[in-house]
DNA sequence: GTTAAATATTTTAATATTGAACTATTAGCG
DNA sequence: CGCTAATAGTTCAATATTAAAATATTTAAC
């Protein structure tokens, strides 16, 4: 290889640190994803229950924007959704485009059924930093994804 | 995650590092996403491209498992390198069963255009953090993604 | 040495994901 | 009012992703 890439010291330490960061940010979250798949969903549907139970119903667009997806994407994880019984759309009265997205008793249910378990799971991984360390993880973390706030 | 599981102050501070930690993953890898797309290339193309750029040849299985992915998955992206002819397949001589990936000097090409950007653009996102910074959220990060190293 | 077990890859069936084209409905402007 | 813009959602065509079943080849065991 070439001199463009050995890079400086600099350039080494960023790229060392990002792939670090993935792989941090990777290991957890398919380890999660592992356990939801458990339970009959995707980190996707999960999301979209936890939006809808913590903040009631939602618009498909609202549900987009929250969740950082596109609108073709939030249709097919609605219908998903829907055909397990876990969510309802309800067509708008005032704007007939809307369909708000309701969480049924079986979704509730299902949310309530898994959240210990992700909770519990999520503390045990990231446990292993003490409390110094969660606090200073938290710190650096915040200034790479600032800008997302 | 929901008032409901107020927990403890230690399960608190572990669901918001965890937030932090996939924001600021999210974050960084959006935006080289992002730049990616406008180059024709998936990340997981670019994955396969840059690993048999600094690794020489490998097996699909290998490819597996040096980027985590199934080997369903494998069999697809190489698929579409293929066709774009930045890589092709070489039947081993020795074991029949496996294809040995290889980077043609198109896709060397393709990859030696994108490096460098995306190295700059790392190094930037990055460079928020100071030399001591970056230090500990490599140590932090090992930590966590242990498991997979 | 032939058969069974292991391994490498492919295929298949779901779901996810995006951007672009399309449909339906509403809002705005003259 | 009637036409046009904008908006909400769906559909479509790619690609990604996995797990599980299928195929091909090699290794091991008897």
């Amino acid at each position: 290889m070439g001199t463009h890439y050995n890079g400086s010291k600099k350039v080494m330490r960023a790229l060392d640190s990002y792939i670090k960061l993935m792989r941090a940010a990777d290991t957890i979250n398919s380890a999660v994803n592992l356990s939801l798949s458990k339970f009959g969903l995707t980190e996707s549907q999960f999301n979209v229950l936890d939006a809808l139970y913590h903040l009631g119903p939602l618009s498909q667009k609202e549900l987009g924007y929250k969740l950082l997806k596109s609108g073709g994407n939030i249709t097919m994880v609605i219908d998903n959704l829907e055909k397990d019984a876990y969510v309802e759309r309800r067509r708008g009265t005032e704007d007939r485009r809307i369909f708000f997205v309701h969480l049924t008793k079986e979704g509730g249910e299902k949310l309530e059924e898994i959240l210990p378990m992700k909770v519990n799971f999520i503390t045990n991984e990231m446990n292993r930093l003490n409390k110094t360390e969660q606090i200073e993880l938290q710190r650096l973390c915040k200034k790479i994804g600032i800008r997302k706030q």
